[in-house]
DNA sequence: TCAATAGTACGACAACTATCGTAGTTCGAC
DNA sequence: GTCGAACTACGATAGTTGTCGTACTATTGA
């Protein structure tokens, strides 16, 4: 049953919840990842320093403050960045979080 | 005893900690309040829907952030954004946050 | 000096959250 | 069908944090 894991709209975006999200260095390297890499890429292609289960927390907290976008692709989730909503919603936000210094 | 309190540098401001600084409603009410006023203001000034010591550590929180900037001034303190420094940290990141929709 | 004003410090508490382990689900391959 | 791979869900726990009340400090003004 493909019931599809829930996304925000982009009106429902929220600014606190973005940055909120991207507060944590865990899902912020994350985000990075996901940018660096480009195309969408399979949840535990990116290495993070945290369990499978924390994993899915941190994925659960981008997905639902509207960051990345997931869908299914088998047996894996394909994580997206949610560029076009996030630059629509707040432009240069996410180019300046994403491309500051460490 | 004028002893000041305690900022970070330029160097040491780090994004994590502006991000999550900022992903708080009544941090974030208070710059953007900050930035609509435009010059320094007491601290007390801005109104918020705490009591006076949740202000405290609000305004401890953004200042050891490093978003904000606070000199005595008399039996007041008064706050201003680090504009200069978060512009040369993180270009665009305060203006996208600041001019977001509610 | 005394009182009022503006703010900080400290202790307490409830709510949130980052973490983990374990168990469950879904899909593809054999 | 059965097994493994890739995640999610749930429950527990320790640490963080937003909130308050009270007490304290520093400055101004009467």
């Amino acid at each position: 049953m493909s019931e599809d894991l829930p996304h925000p709209d982009r009106a429902e975006i929220r600014i606190e919840a973005v940055l909120h999200a991207l507060a944590d260095p865990v899902r912020l390297h994350y985000v990075r990842e996901l940018d660096r890499i480009g195309t969408g890429v399979a949840c535990g292609a990116i290495e993070l320093p945290v369990t499978k289960s924390t994993r899915t927390h941190h994925l659960r907290t981008l997905r639902e403050a509207g960051v990345i976008r997931m869908r299914k692709e088998g047996t894996a989730r394909i994580a997206t960045i949610r560029r076009d909503d996030l630059d629509a919603r707040y432009p240069g936000l996410l180019n300046a979080v994403l491309s500051a210094e460490s």
